[in-house]
DNA sequence: TTTTTTTTTGAAAAAATTATTAAGTTCATA
DNA sequence: TATGAACTTAATAATTTTTTCAAAAAAAAA
């Protein structure tokens, strides 16, 4: 479940975000300030932050400047009365993604919301759907138009890998690294023999498993 | 250098908004409606798309679900003349990555532009865009005109090296330490292969490798 | 123009890398 | 603990890339 840091000074605003976002199945921490809301952000884990811009103690541009100095890369949804270029410009600066002017249309919200974590490939289903391939990491199924192709965790792994990242070149090392776990000591040609079972199994137009020579394979998407 | 493709039906607007970015040290390409523009989108490499809604033949939102169906993962920003709340939504859930709405203030389509590279990670790092020619250092990746042109890896490196340096002369020697590595006891004229195969693999208007007698090759950007 | 030097080219050998096969090992589970 | 599926390893086959070499072509010098 995905986890979403809600800062707002108005507690009744707070209110109709916080139970918006639970009905559309978020996980959410909330706080008052920045201060309690970088608090809660160093205490937890959390996927996206919407936070107010005006606040008392820490205001919403110190929070996101806090968080981007901690180098942490996820999605910030900033929120405004103020609908002053200024506050734009020095909310993007700052390093937020987004910015809305309040008062908050919830729908709007849970688009942008939903944009962002896409954009992040922050998805919360694991799943993986390309033309008729379709690949639910939870329960480790494939399906090929429907129909159920059997693969073995380490096959289903790989290709999964794979395929989250397409075009890019994992070597061999990489890929024990990541799937076999970082302790492995497999021989590399080991990656290359689940490669050929991969291939085997699963011949589609929609992609394909392209060796590179010399540094490893990586998917392309057709 | 980034290239943007900017979709706008509206003439002055589009120049506005091309100028602007040209100024701000982007490469620019143009159409006056989603058909010519789809089009250019599928002959160049693009890092953005900047598109208007509401326009003459194919639309804003068609063009969209067009890229998105190519699986294309790239930032597109659109531009309406309605604050609508119906077209937003629209435009979110067909893959468009934000939304502006017209008189455009260029200052904060800069920032968008901006906020979206980088949340795209499309950072000009490592990759080398010349006109048709597109080539990704991470991914060995060489397009043109976004047709895959196979390089072995030595060609590929090559060539980047002579393409990241034009008009500098790169002596054999020079080469076969930067590329084969300097302990490499190769001989000479294997460069002069290399050089052939690359010649013959990619032939375009963009730039030549010029030999350059007694010393060794250079690029030239035409 | 002739000679010399250098580069280009094509082809084949050599080297490097990957694919395939098959056998062996491990592991969970009945 | 016997069984079968999954996984690993190793050897060999197949493929691709790289290198080398020498003849042809081109450019520069004499």
């Amino acid at each position: 479940m995905l986890k979403i840091l809600v800062v707002e000074d108005d507690y009744r605003l707070r209110e109709i975000i916080v139970k918006n976002l639970e009905k559309n199945g978020y996980e959410i921490i909330q706080a008052s300030n920045g201060e309690i809301g970088y608090q809660m952000f160093e205490e937890n884990y959390v996927d996206l932050i919407i936070t107010d811009i005006m606040m008392p103690r820490v205001d919403g541009n110190t929070l996101v400047k806090r968080v981007r100095y901690l180098n942490k890369d996820i999605p910030i949804i900033m929120l405004t009365a103020l609908e002053s270029y200024y506050d734009k410009e020095k909310s993007y600066n700052n390093g937020a993604d987004d910015y809305m002017v309040k008062p908050v249309n919830m729908k709007e919200l849970l688009l942008r919301i939903k944009a962002l974590l896409k954009r992040y490939k922050i998805v919360s289903e694991n799943i993986f759907d390309l033309g008729n391939l379709h690949m639910d990491y939870k329960s480790k199924t494939c399906l090929i138009k429907q129909n159920q192709i059997t693969l073995t965790i380490k096959e289903f792994d790989l290709l999964y890998k794979l395929l989250s990242s397409p075009n890019q070149i994992f070597t061999r090392e990489q890929l024990l690294n990541e799937i076999w776990g970082y302790d492995s000591e497999s021989y590399e040609r080991t990656v290359d023999t689940h490669i050929k079972r991969i291939r085997e199994k699963i011949s589609i137009k929609e992609f394909e498993i392209i060796t590179v020579r010399g540094l490893g394979y990586k998917v392309v998407i057709k």
